[in-house]
DNA sequence: CGATCTTGTCATACGGTGGTAACAATAAAC
DNA sequence: GTTTATTGTTACCACCGTATGACAAGATCG
């Protein structure tokens, strides 16, 4: 199971590192920063699976930065947990309102941070968590690496059972081959959108076992969705 | 907009009253009982958006409810937001642990609880929090480029998509057959005037499910304008 | 180091889609 | 009612986007 990269905002220290080290004893790939720009930064460089972002931080106030977060194409579907001070109910409130996913009420313990990071992680990233993906009659476990269909176990290549594990994460939203290569193959690399066709056609054959629909839509000028048959 | 159906478990009946009203005034379908064993063919009988769902109600405790839930294949991927009593954290994580997407701990206002909901739902189901476009009895759905009348799937080529789109985004207007070109076609698109007609009537016929109204406005000398029948 | 798999690119075939023109139908003008 | 302007409808064919198989370079594994 691929590490999930959390980026944690908090420019109190000595929490910082205490947090840093509880999520790296859970398996956590953890980058960590005080500073609300650099924030930003980083969220973009590393994209991170989900961020920690307390709401008072020096440089931009947490507020904003989860707006910007939200506003920035590549970033925008990002988990966010907050950390706010306790009883302020309109901070909280207007935080959620703003695009954040969960907050957390500060004095809180690690314990329950990790619960809830786990939460909305399962909520929104199944195979982070080390679910099972299930979609249609397919079925597929980041795990072990397996891919079935009908019980029946599917042979895939690497660049495929990433292709497919995408697309079980977001079933029915349709994609353009540039997000796919983003996502799949990793910003910013140099490959031409037609290869995409090619994977999906492996992708095609390598789910196919005689009688079964096709799961894969294709949208013309478009792009590409999976969808259960 | 489809109104999410709620399905609130909650033992204590003024607050489920208070809570019930607030959440019908906020556009939701509220399906409301007070006991557990009944909470459990409620979700299966309705098919609720989202549950929430109290830590202590009578029958089946709040817990034992959230795992038969998760447990369910049916209702397995129904998110769940628990009322939890004060300070024990314990609970709140149990909670989490076995399934909860959220919690809120009493005594909270009426609006803290919509704001937490509204973001689950977010996450949860984008198409419910307006990422659908709605027009008379015409449904229209970007991410997964679906649209639909009175529940049938309607079939569009890629420019019948985007004009019908426009139009929905801007629902009662007139255009111009030079607005919608540079609207759907790009500006500075060098294409006849008329051409415009032939992918209208494209629209139509698509659109066109017998016995259905057209909701495509000729205007005379004007252009065409899009408005529910 | 050799054998096998994987992967990105290309060439080609195929089918859908789109723009245009031509003609029919309809609404406005007189 | 006749004329004229505007829109509706159909047919056509070029073109664009997709599917598919082949291939060579690279990665992986023994």
């Amino acid at each position: 199971m691929p590490s999930p990269r959390l980026l944690l905002v908090e420019d109190d220290t000595s929490l910082a590192e205490l947090l840093q080290y509880r999520f790296e004893a859970e398996g956590y790939d953890v980058v960590a920063t005080p500073d609300g720009d650099e924030a930003l930064l980083l969220a973009n460089e590393q994209a991170p699976d989900l961020v920690i972002l307390d709401w008072m931080v020096e440089g931009t106030s947490g507020i904003e930065i989860c707006r910007r977060l939200r506003r920035d194409k590549e970033t925008a579907h990002v988990p966010i947990v907050m950390l706010t001070a306790r009883g302020n109910e309109d901070d909280r409130i207007r935080g959620l309102e703003t695009g954040a996913d969960d907050y957390v009420t500060k004095p809180f313990s690690p314990r329950e941070l990790i619960a809830r990071v786990g939460a909305v992680l399962r909520r929104v990233r199944p195979a982070l968590a080390g679910e099972m993906l299930e979609v249609g009659d397919i079925k597929l476990d980041a795990t072990s690496h397996r891919v079935t269909r009908r019980g029946q176990s599917l042979q895939l290549g690497p660049t495929e059972f990433r292709l497919l594990k995408f697309f079980m994460e977001h079933p029915g939203r349709v994609f353009s081959r540039g997000q796919l290569l983003d996502a799949v193959w990793g910003t910013g690399s140099d490959i031409e959108l037609r290869t995409v066709d090619v994977h999906i056609r492996r992708l095609r054959k390598g789910i196919t076992l005689d009688g079964s629909k096709d799961p894969v839509r294709t949208v013309r000028s478009a792009g590409y969705a999976f969808e259960s048959v």
